[in-house]
DNA sequence: ATATAGATGACAGCTGCTGTCATCAACAGA
DNA sequence: TCTGTTGATGACAGCAGCTGTCATCTATAT
């Protein structure tokens, strides 16, 4: 990560970090099946919060409320104390097409995830997908407001406004 | 595209690639910055088509909608002909995790540029955003359907559906 | 004290991708 | 018709990411 922030992702080499590490490049592909995945070390994590949080909803809420208040949690246990690393991150993140390529595949893997844990409450398969798709769309949007904003809103309100506007914008039309 | 079929993604190497079509390795990095960029060879036709949908799209009309109209037209146009070499492309994508990142780039690329379009039209920074990855989201679970079905709905009604179900989804609950 | 499992180091090697220079074909103008 | 220029291709050479394989080392159990 510090290599990443100093000299930028791609002009970083594997054998740099394991040097700095006091390791071997090939340790460190024992350890990272990729030299992007470093940056996504607590994705499974964030993962496995997410669904037992979606697990644990109470039966009664809307599929989409339940979503919100999952990522509502995760948002204050795992992010809202981090913002500035958050932020350092996204910096690296946004500098390469390829870190966005695995970011998007994480993301979807979130999705996927949120999806299976509403067809378990009982939802059906498309409304699942379609529910955890928005709720990951939110969540990507709240995301970049909380971190550009020069604002004090948590990570959490962020997920609410964006999810107000979600409705807002599908509200019934012609 | 033969050869991915034949032997995969991954076990086909650029140099036979090469080979086959009759040129030199150098040459084809030539033509496609990547291994991958040959599936995605339309995207920016594509990409272009939507943003210029958009573009004509009647003023009044509320954002999803347009967004919405534009991607069925561009369903009509573009995909309705070709199913089956969709579902070829699409098995080779789904059987390799490289091409589903690129896949997604893609899909976020197109998604900022609905955005850019939409606000041209007035419409707000977030709104924009979140409107465009909606629409993306409604094409995305559309064309996954359109694909799977063996049924004989057109990727336009798959696509008007899918987005009558995100209305219904994100409707005003608590 | 020895055996066994797991982590690391040390190579060698493939493949994707890039820089560079020479070659070749097409085409424009004198 | 000759020449100069431009654009595409070939031919190397080379780097970096990533993998397979085997030896070595460490820790823990017996």
């Amino acid at each position: 990560m510090e290599l990443y922030g100093e000299r930028g992702f791609e002009s970083t080499t594997v054998a740099e970090i394991a040097e700095r590490a006091g390791l071997t490049e090939r340790t460190f592909f024992r350890h990272f099946v990729d030299k992007r995945e470093v940056l996504f070390w607590g994705a499974a994590a964030l993962q496995e919060l997410l669904v037992s949080n979606v697990d644990r909803s109470p039966g009664p809420l809307p599929p989409i409320d339940a979503i919100g208040a999952a990522l509502c949690a995760a948002a204050d246990d795992i992010f809202e104390e981090r913002r500035g690393g958050a932020r350092q991150r996204q910096a690296i993140i946004d500098a390469n097409a390829e870190l966005q390529e695995r970011e998007l595949i994480k993301l979807a893997s979130l999705a996927s995830a949120l999806a299976d844990a509403l067809r378990r409450r009982g939802v059906g398969d498309s409304a699942s997908a379609l529910t955890a798709e928005s709720g990951i769309t939110v969540f990507k949007i709240a995301f970049q407001n909380w971190i550009q904003e020069a604002t004090e809103r948590t990570l959490a309100e962020c997920i609410r406004a964006s999810m107000d506007e979600l409705r807002h914008i599908t509200g019934r039309s012609t």
